[in-house]
RNA sequence: GGGAGCAUAGCUCAGUUGGUUCAGAGCAUCUGCCUUACAAGCAGAGGGUCCGCGGUUCGAGCCCGUGUGCUCCCACCA
């Protein structure tokens, strides 16, 4: 079999991706295997996975393929979320531009839309997933709003209104005016701004009508400062600080609202601070949380002056049906030009947008749905503040988690939208309410509590997003639609949770309420949706910067993997990531992961020349280095395990990295390589092949397509992807210093030829002077190879006329044909002095010092001790080398 | 306003109960090599006041205090 120059992500990619479906490795059932369960954070189905999701992904299936190798009965379940304002107002953009107004259409018709849309691109992110090599069971995609899922959602509805949980009423909401739908606190982000704070004079009255002067400052009116003067329609009264003698005089007496000249009350209340602005506060409940509290305490009128979609409505009466920033601006205008503005200062403020549709949010006094969170909110806390669930990085979030759910409020989880789960609550005419799973059952239940019957509407409104998404960890294994059955009693709870910090209220939090709420009879450890909970860190591009379309830096995947390959773009993105801190983003590291495939492209087709050559007569030359590397793999193994356990993926690749590319290739391979032509042993060659496919089988979690392709070529049968991890062997410790010990002096050798302008290959001549033979004799073969040595002697004193060379307590004399350059040596060996010297004296400081000798612990004296005999050896090493060097 | 995290080489980061030559890795840089697996490579090298100050200790990159500078989360002062 010819082997290409370099590997071609792309046939191979394409190949095992369709052996591993036909092999049906990924499928799981239930069997007498321990499971191990990941659910796949759903995508928002119409989307597309950007480098967030990649990460996530790439995460996921380094821990659902390593626990399959590992025995485990890994099931990965993957799927995607409806994403109800997201996906909604992509379909009414896309009718939009079809010129079909959603408003014109009936539910029926833009559910058809909706759904017609989801099929189109609802595929994209799973092939997307299938692409990056996620080891996902594809029998088992779940979507959020398949029938039994949306069924699962209406029944869990159904049974916290019935559990006193859910109720319905008028409260002060965020509102969206460009979806029009009611949104969580969640679901609002804030960001700072720059405003400007309008000091705008209000006419005061007496009881009777007749203008007020302030008796202090003989000015007429009162100034109010507000950053919003559209909203004084709105208006219901002007509150001031009780305590504030400027205003005393205002008892009993009234403003007038400019422009509209309506008379309000002026209100007393200690909530107004005396210091900010002017002391005066107007007082708006329908548009300000505040000033709801503040009207609700006062009994005060409430006139909403805007529209759902964010225009005036008639009770402003005037710019009726201008849109609330185009009204503000006529106001300010009209404001000015009849002087009623007596300054204008510009003001850091802080907005509230819409996370979907990036829209400025309205608090608006609105009927909603709410979930009352304290009781589920409890055992949420508890669960992990007692460890049974583990946050990693925990240091971080823990508090994060403790102060949300300390402080959460009642959730909001009525959308003024129709894609999603329709609300299951129905209506008389009266607008009495029954709730049931779905319109029969609510009809018999209404004749219970009514008596009689009547039409009954169900309520238009669907549920939040994230109030079917928090079921995920159950209802994929139908949980809640079918319990008890035989997937939720295997694979529940699920393993670990891997994703994004930034949902860690949306949506890890309150899995872990719903996971606690439907599993109540069980232990707590069987309760839980899943026992570790793993962040990621935020994808950023280089230069820190979040990824955003409107920058452009946010690349597109499948380009990437096109051009890198998906192996390389998984390596790239998992080198770069360290545990829970974001992430830079780099194509280099993609690079680097490209490279990473061509070397062991290129080891395997230096193996399969030996293949071409063996010789069963040869004996094994160097067994020293098939040990060594024995050793060096078990000791990696180890340091992985524990690395991964630890969930510090990132680490554990580089170290396995670097056992590759270093320790195999550079090294390894290098020391059993045969001669330009000649056969390699049998032994040695079997070794290296053994020695290979472990790599390879270690590597395969993050990097699964080249390994399982070497690993075919260098002749295993069975597919890498479910070959079971070997049990770890003896990590042989002596042999692992020897190794290090052979590193260092080859390294020394060629360094002292690089240093006196000998070609690498130049042939030379070593003398070593050591009282530590015995370990340089297994070595001593290797070490003439690599350095072409012709000899190396071991020799008991001085050799003259050579290069001289100090490696820790020994020395090594090079001859060459080459005239020696004493000066650059002694130069070279000057500055080790110095440094041996000074560190000499550090220790004998230390030594010196009877404090430290009397409270150390033994073991650590000892040690400097022996690093003070170390040190003194090496020094005289060295003096006596730069003695014979006159 | 409350809380959390971070600060180590040019860049991105390790450094796991304070003690091996502890000051590290990768990338980048520099030097020399087209050496029959690999120039997408090989061999070698240089590079840091561990943010400042103070403290605890025989001993501090690590612990404590403080200052500075970043980052994030939460919060109803118009």
């Amino acid at each position: 079999m010819e082997l290409s120059k370099n590997y071609i992500p792309q046939d191979v990619e394409n190949k095992w991706n369709t052996a591993w479906k036909a092999g049906g490795y990924f499928k799981s059932k239930p069997d007498d295997r321990p499971p191990y369960t990941v659910v796949i954070p759903p995508p928002n189905v119409t989307g597309v996975l950007h480098m967030g999701h990649t990460l996530n992904e790439t995460v996921q299936d380094i821990l659902v393929r390593r626990a399959r190798m590992k025995g485990f009965n890994a099931c990965w379940v993957p799927g995607s979320d409806h994403a109800s304002i997201a996906t909604e107002a992509k379909v009414v953009a896309m009718l939009k531009e079809k010129g079909i107004d959603k408003n014109t259409l009936t539910r029926e018709a833009f559910l058809e839309y909706a759904f017609e849309w989801k099929e189109k691109y609802g595929g994209i992110i799973y092939h997307q997933i299938e692409k990056l090599g996620c080891s996902v069971d594809w029998d088992r995609v779940t979507f959020t709003m398949d029938k039994d899922y949306y069924g699962a959602v209406i029944k869990v509805f159904t049974d916290l209104y019935q559990k006193g949980l859910i109720y319905r009423g008028a409260r002060m909401i965020n509102w969206d005016p460009s979806a029009k739908t009611a949104l969580s606190d969640e679901e609002v982000e804030y960001k700072d701004g720059e405003g400007t704070l309008y000091h705008i004079r209000y006419a005061i009255t007496d009881a009777d009508g007749n203008p007020l002067q302030s008796p202090v400052t003989g000015e007429n009116g009162i100034i109010i400062a507000t950053q919003r003067p559209e909203t004084i329609m709105g208006d219901t009264a002007i509150c001031v600080n009780p305590n504030d003698e400027r205003y005393a005089y205002l008892k009993g007496a009234f403003a007038e609202i400019p422009l509209i000249n309506r008379r309000i009350p002026i209100i007393f209340d200690d909530y107004v601070d005396m210091a900010f602005g002017t002391g005066a506060l107007k007082v708006t409940p329908a548009h300000d949380i505040n000033d709801y509290n503040l009207g609700l305490k006062h009994n005060l009128e409430i006139v909403d002056t805007l529209n759902e979609d964010g225009t005036l409505s008639e009770a402003a009466t005037i710019y009726i049906g201008e849109d609330r920033f185009a009204a503000r601006k006529k106001i300010i205008a009209e404001l000015r030009e009849k002087g009623l503005i007596v300054k204008e200062e510009t003001y850091a403020t802080r907005l509230g947008y819409s996370q979907r549709t990036g829209a400025v949010v309205e608090p608006r006094i609105s009927t909603q749905w709410f979930l009352k969170m304290k009781e589920l909110a409890e055992p949420a806390l508890k669960a992990v503040l007692d460890g049974d669930i583990t946050i990693h990085p925990g240091d971080r979030f823990l508090a994060t988690y403790k102060y949300w759910l300390e402080n959460v409020k009642d959730w909001c989880i009525s959308r003024q939208l129709w894609w999603g789960q329709q609300i299951p609550a129905w209506y008389d005419s009266k607008g009495n309410c029954v709730v049931a799973e779905n319109e029969e059952a609510a009809r018999t239940l209404y004749q219970q509590q009514y008596g009689s019957d009547a039409v009954l509407t169900q309520d238009e409104d669907v549920l939040d997003t994230w109030f079917s998404s928090w079921l995920w960890p159950m209802e994929v294994f139908k949980g809640i639609s079918n319990p008890g059955n035989a997937d939720i009693n295997y694979y529940y709870p699920t393993s670990v949770l891997v994703t994004g910090q930034d949902i860690i209220f949306f949506w890890v939090a309150r899995m872990i309420m719903a996971g606690l709420e439907y599993n109540k009879e069980k232990p707590i450890v069987e309760a839980i949706p899943f026992r570790d909970v793993y962040f990621t860190g935020m994808v950023r591009d280089k230069l820190g910067r979040k990824m955003s379309k409107q920058l452009g830096n946010s690349p597109d995947l499948l380009q990437l993997i096109d051009e890198y390959g998906a192996d390389a773009v998984r390596f790239g993105i998992m080198i770069s990531s360290p545990a829970g801190n974001d992430l830079l983003f780099d194509t280099a590291s993609l690079e680097q992961g490209r490279f990473f495939n061509n070397k062991m492209w290129n080891a395997l087709k230096l193996v399969k020349m030996w293949e071409q050559k063996l010789s069963v007569d040869l004996p094994e030359q160097d067994p020293f280095a098939t040990e060594w590397f024995a050793s060096r793999l078990n000791e990696v193994k180890q340091q992985v395990d524990k690395l991964i356990s630890e969930f510090r993926l990132s680490e554990a690749l580089k170290v396995i990295y670097s056992l590759i590319w270093d320790d195999f290739c550079s090294w390894y391979l290098e020391w059993v390589k045969p001669d330009y032509e000649q056969p390699v042993a049998a032994a040695v060659f079997y070794k290296t092949i053994n020695f290979f496919s472990e790599l390879l089988q270690m590597l395969h979690p993050f990097m699964p397509f080249i390994t399982e392709e070497i690993n075919n070529i260098l002749g295993n049968q069975n597919p890498l992807c479910v070959k079971t991890l070997p049990v770890e062997g003896a990590v042989d410790g002596a042999r692992l210093a020897e190794g290090e010990l052979l590193k260092q002096a080859v390294t020394a050798l060629r360094d002292a030829k690089a240093r006196n302008q000998l070609k690498p290959k130049q042939e030379i001549t070593v003398f070593l002077q050591t009282e530590n033979g015995r370990v340089y004799e297994k070595i001593i073969p290797v070490l003439a190879r690599q350095a072409n040595a012709t000899a190396i002697e071991l020799v008991s004193e001085p050799v003259a006329d050579c290069l001289n060379i100090v490696l820790g307590k020994d020395r090594l004399y090079v001859q060459a044909e080459t005239p020696v350059d004493t000066a650059a040596q002694k130069e070279q060996l000057e500055k080790d002095l110095v440094y041996q010297k000074g560190f000499l004296s550090s220790v004998e400081k230390k030594l010196g010092n009877e404090r430290f000798v009397q409270n150390a612990k033994p073991e650590v004296v000892a040690m400097e001790r022996k690093k003070k005999a170390d040190a003194e050896a090496k020094i005289k090493a060295i003096e006596e080398t730069l003695a014979q060097l006159v």
